[in-house]
DNA sequence: TACGAATTTCAACATCTGTTGAAATCAAAA
DNA sequence: TTTTGATTTCAACAGATGTTGAAATTCGTA
């Protein structure tokens, strides 16, 4: 355990804090008073509210990218155009495996991230700013893993995964209740295992050669 | 245009702020003075904040529900086991149906549900409450459909379903930047026509009987 | 019209919110 | 030690928040 600064300390508990209750749901006074600190610290290091917030996307967002893209990298240098599966699973696989086994505050990042995506006034505009570059990556990569498929048909496939993805970063218990106790929404080896192949099918079925098979 | 009385001008507020800004970023003075009315009138019909926010979640579930229940009634009807596809059809079709021809305010309606079911904190046993009795129906139909599916694949398979289908709700424009403007998030006529078979194709996947599909 | 209930208005409460300017403290370099 | 810049503390601001009790008004009905 070693000691942090005070700007470490506001960044660890407002990162799990805006987590668990979103942004409007967490107030400055908060995360200082849980954090020991004076509020006037936030707008020395940060700014403001918003400043803080900003800054605790924008930091892993990079790391996150660069991981990624090595893992799309590596795929790619083995074959391309990659299997499905194998592209799928370098997108998923990273995030998957910082929350299972690295450093336990990634949690709270995608935790972050979950409420961002879903938020309807400026989460759209901050997921594409941060992540729409690499995501980009994956579906050139995808898109001659299937040549023949409809570009609005990958956009719409990677929307769906996104959205499984950012429902089991919320983390929000439900399936716990829904299974009776079977299953836990917090079990990401469990997403792990499962959400490449349900993805994969998804993509093959919108996007593989045998012509069109939209739905009505 | 006919005239609404104070607590229907609540509601039809509350239910679109709710929907835009999640619960937290709306303010019961934001509500009623949009709505043209005395903040006290909500303490009056509703309680207090909370009150008021879970009457909206309510009042449309229970009819929701019943519609949904006879839509899946009525595929079991014509066989059962059904087929996958028709299924997933039935659970989705009334939702989307209503977005696209019927009265617009569903709209809202469904972004409000969209914030609740990523809502660590309280939105799991909300959704569990209101839908989860309606999903095991559906499930059950899935079991019949595909006899030897894992217990565990079917749950986790109907959350990465109920993920896409929030993050559509959520119709944040991201597939809008990402896509160039080929695609548009509040498109739910596109999301229809792909979402059935990209689930159908997912379902099959990992509940279908060729043994076991699981990743790694 | 008169009565009783339902509805609406008014004014205020205690508390919390993000933000801020200026003083105080600290740490390291000259 | 003195100086300089970075960091922290303190006190306060103006405004918003959910909630409330009681008075005033409206409405349906006897």
């Amino acid at each position: 355990m070693k000691k942090l600064s005070n700007k470490e300390r506001i960044v660890a508990v407002a990162e799990r804090l805006f987590a668990e209750r979103g942004y409007d749901g967490t107030s400055l006074r908060e995360i200082t008073r849980e954090a020991g600190v004076d509020v006037a610290l936030v707008r020395y290091h940060f700014g403001n509210k918003q400043g803080l917030f900003d800054e605790l996307l924008r930091r892993r967002a990079e790391a996150l990218n660069l991981e990624r893209s090595d893992a799309l990298d590596a795929v790619l240098a083995r074959n391309d155009p990659a299997p499905v599966e194998e592209i799928v699973d370098a997108f998923t696989h990273t995030l998957l495996n910082k929350v299972v086994s690295e450093d336990p505050t990634w949690r709270s990042y995608f935790g972050m991230l979950a409420q961002v995506n879903n938020n309807p006034e400026w989460g759209g505009k901050a997921m594409s700013r941060h992540f729409d570059p690499l995501v980009r990556r994956f579906l050139d990569a995808l898109r001659r893993a299937m040549p023949d498929a409809d570009e609005t048909n990958l956009f719409w496939c990677y929307h769906f995964w996104s959205g499984a993805l950012t429902l089991t970063f919320a983390d929000t218990k439900r399936i716990d209740a829904l299974s009776g106790g079977l299953c836990h929404s917090s079990d990401f080896e469990a997403v792990h295992q499962r959400l490449v192949p349900f993805i994969s099918a998804g993509f093959r079925a919108l996007c593989q050669p045998q012509g069109d098979n939209t739905h009505d």
